[in-house]
DNA sequence: GCCTAAGCGAGACGGTACGTCTGGTCTTAAG
DNA sequence: CTTAAGACCAGACGTACCGTCTCGCTTAGGC
């Protein structure tokens, strides 16, 4: 994500499209810094000259890829609209290299405090950011719509962390009808 | 989690101790096997012979101080005991080496089924199946309580692993009270 | 040069045998660490455990060859001994891998220190000590042996080192007789 | 040495300072074509496109520097001559950013023959010829007069290159005897 | 009370990846 | 066309860990 006016687009490209690759064909552990640049017929300065390391290469592709799938809803209900995301979530992650270069991103995170901040500005808060607006708006002023975003969207990455139990669109569903009515009511 | 007859007690104590002291002092990545055999005193073969690595030896550390914490509540209804619980989780992990091997343990799985399903089995099922038991008999039989869990603990992890909102006693209510009575009722 | 009583004498061969291959194959350019290691099937960890780095593998390599080619004569007298070694001089390292191998080393002595008191001492020294004591014998009490012995062997080295101008016996007896009788007498 | 009409004088000053600077500061070593380009504000393509390398505005800043310091000797024979000589080498080099950078150039010039031909065209050959010619002159016509120059220049540049041992005026003067009048008679 | 199997400290070993460095080529924009 | 700036490919550098292995020492049990 740094800036330069003479950076070469072409090499930028085949950086990501190296990453991303070597994701898709080997999960997070296939990539590191030496296999990009010998797929990608790179230097290895030149990796490091405009990332600090895999993790900011391998976001950097992730989010490449992952804008192209914007969640497209016409829900006018909180409920909808959540409904809508969750089973957008759903899609995107579960049995995609989407899904798997995410988790790798946010185990990685754990340990990397600067891509953990990285992660929430440029993937989290964007991706909240319309929704949390679209809720505030058809909801009641006294809801407390991040709470609210927090319940519905931390089970579904709980479930696709920790994968031990399936993410479909049931899922989404019920997490979603549960927490806007109340589970015990 | 290995057996043998022979096993030398003492040498499996440093070890764990060397690995716990060694996250305590530097985090997750101040680990590593060599690390752990140097202020062990230890053989590398050793540690090999009883764990699978690094990972390994970490997740019985954890579990080995994390047991000594358990949850103790007198609450009746479902909703105290889910509010008992959540509240500890916080007291648990946030701001502790407990919450910081957790967290490291938790990246790592990511890329470590085996540690993932032992993470699952020996800590979190543990910890859920009292919970799950207590809410089952107070609860009516038509509410899914597994879901109730996901939903009350998984927000609580969320904010765990992002680190970037507070996770205190405030939050862990809140959780509880909306999982309960709905957010939009 | 170091010493350890676990050291793996199969490995230690393989890397000086790969040195001096590469050496031969390409010159001193061609010989890296990376290359030592690559042929001789080695981590570079060992490598770098048990030498400084490529000069202290192709001097032990170098020295090692160059020992199995003593000088050997029956001369008598001070100038026959010189002759004989300053003939010895020229074979051993006019148009041979041995002589590439030694230009190379003291090319590179230029900049290391270390490397310039290892070759004295494991190289320069062992082979003029013999020759100054034979000639210390056979000479006057009041001759600078040490001197003569720079008269003669600076300037076969001096032809070596430069390479414009040939180094074979005619030129070797030309210094000695010079040297022995004085040029302008 | 390259030629050029357009070429920039200011420019080319301040290459050959930058790298004398650097030579003077940290040896051979601390140049690089990257460090004189960085302290001499200029463009690496620059540098490239009038030299060959880092060797070659070395030895042009080298034979820029040396040039300045010419022998100066009234002598009328050839030991008086050579004496002068000799003793004039030891000054130059011995302890003196020259002599370092003189090391230096004899070292490269090992892996790199077209540095080896410059040294010998523009620095050796220059220096010998008038020494040729005025030896010649005094000397009887049998005397190999180039075999007498290596004899005494070998020497002190063995000295020079090896270090181990000093050199100085008494050794130079040592050297010029020996040879002139034979060391054993 | 041996004796043989194991656990054990020590650490060498083949590997893979790291992040830094230099060399030499090429591109861009200003003059 | 020269220059400053610097991106770029290539590849060596020396370090850190990994997980396997071999060595002797010591310490159990089974005899």
């Amino acid at each position: 994500m740094p800036e330069s006016t003479r950076r070469n687009p072409q090499v930028h490209r085949a950086i990501l499209d190296a990453a991303w690759d070597l994701t898709a064909a080997g999960g997070w552990a296939a990539v590191s810094v030496d296999a990009i640049v010998a797929r990608a017929g790179v230097g290895k300065r030149t990796v490091y000259r405009w990332w600090t390391g895999k993790a900011a290469v391998v976001l950097e592709a992730f989010l490449d890829r992952a804008r192209a799938n914007p969640v497209t809803t016409r829900a006018t209900t909180a409920e909808g609209l959540l409904r809508a995301h969750a089973r957008h979530f759903a899609d995107l992650y579960v049995d995609t290299v989407l899904g798997r270069v995410f988790t790798g991103l946010l185990g990685a995170a754990q340990q990397d405090p600067d891509l953990a901040a990285r992660l929430e500005e440029h993937w989290f808060e964007p991706r909240r950011a319309p929704v949390r607006a679209a809720v505030r708006e058809v909801a009641g002023p006294d809801v407390d719509v991040d709470l609210l975003l927090d319940l519905v969207f931390a089970p579904l990455h709980y479930r696709l962390l920790t994968g031990r139990r399936p993410l479909d669109h049931t899922y989404a569903d019920a997490v979603v009808t549960s927490v806007v009515r109340g589970v015990l009511g």
